[in-house]
DNA sequence: TAGATTGTTAATCGATTAACAATC
DNA sequence: TAGATTGTTAATCGATTAACAATC
């Protein structure tokens, strides 16, 4: 099959297949790998991984399974980590802060691609002007003009809930178009957003359930 | 129907209804909320909410909807949030005291259950010894036996991808019940332990996809 | 070649949505 | 009462799993 309309569950999959390609141990000598044993490292039965891969288009070969640097790349080209991806963070909080190591750690020098932070944004006079990772945090009131010249079209919300919904509808005016958010509300997306949210709390809480 | 066997798809959402219950604006002034007006602040459609709260058990009344007290008692007690649950952290990075950070703000004090912080592990000598929220931060050596004496059955993984095995293990033999893994790394669960794996890179990766 | 493993189709399973009688 | 909204059943939709012919 070829990549049209891949579904949203197995998108989110791909990225989980990549970085235990990229993870893979010193020993682990093969130049190919088999469905089985990734997905035993990706926690995925075989015929998903194969269902998933032949919906991104990816080929093995039978016999042997999949190149490993063949399906790297075309994991990559997917998901458009061929091209450099801007991010800039709003709210630099405890969390926004660890996000930001987070990213400037993980996705710089060695890899071969990059999601590269360029932009921090806050109101709170005691971080405005700190610097982390080499950059800058701004006030949010310069926050369009920077998406202007810094070009970035993702990015991670991470203040408080009463904010999250005005600094939301501020990327959607700026033009941005994937919004990772942070703060313990649904934000809902406007036209043409595509926005996740996530919430450690919520985690914690249908974790709790197990006990 | 009664709460018997209930998917996790579903239990993953009552988290969300219970935060949009405990967040309602202060002008709200029902004590009744219907499963329209709940579905559109938790993102979810009217019969998914139906449905969901029929498999938790809960119930409305009829051209009314559901009491916004009796619903918040119910998914407390469903998600384990009328005993208090004890967390501990295992890895105080900046990812780590950011999550400290946020659990001991967010479910302190003013609300009427409690996920607690009780102990932090590392070790670095850098941190060891740290004070946060009030928690010190003691060797990962001492882990068995703090586990045994402060009683948490449920941790946050917050270790590089290179220890989180090591320290999985170590969670399972002091019986450990749940954990959230933030280490990009996929754990599986040894024998009777919940894990929940988390990784802000592939929500990054995944949100890629739509650029 | 023989053995292994893919890619894909068909079967199963589960989750979401629609619809509506019951009833507050 | 009339209007609104639940709880639940049945219909639909989609995702996962099984199975196996193709082929390296």
């Amino acid at each position: 099959m070829e990549q049209k309309n891949i579904p949203d569950v197995v998108i989110r999959r791909l990225p989980v297949y990549l970085r235990v390609l990229e993870n893979l141990p010193e020993d682990f000598h093969e130049n190919v790998i088999s469905s089985f044993e990734l997905g035993e490292r990706s926690g995925v039965t075989p015929a998903q991984v194969r269902k998933d891969l032949s919906m991104a288009g990816a080929f093995g070969k039978q016999g042997l399974g999949y190149d490993i640097h063949v399906l790297q790349d075309k994991l990559k080209k997917i998901l458009n980590l061929d091209k450099e991806i801007r991010v800039a963070i709003i709210g630099v909080g405890s969390l926004g802060h660890a996000i930001a190591r987070y990213i400037t750690q993980r996705y710089s020098a060695e890899r071969d691609y990059h999601l590269r932070l360029v932009a921090l944004f806050d109101t709170d006079p005691g971080v405005l002007g700190e610097v982390i990772g080499g950059i800058e945090v701004h006030h949010i009131d310069s926050f369009r003009e920077k998406a202007r010249e810094l070009k970035f079209r993702m990015v991670v919300i991470a203040v408080p809930a009463e904010a999250a919904q005005a600094v939301m509808n501020e990327c959607a005016v700026a033009g941005i178009e994937a919004v990772l958010n942070f703060a313990p509300v649904h934000l809902k997306a406007p036209e043409g957003i595509r926005i996740h949210n996530t919430d450690l709390s919520i985690d914690l809480m249908h974790l709790a359930y197990y006990l």
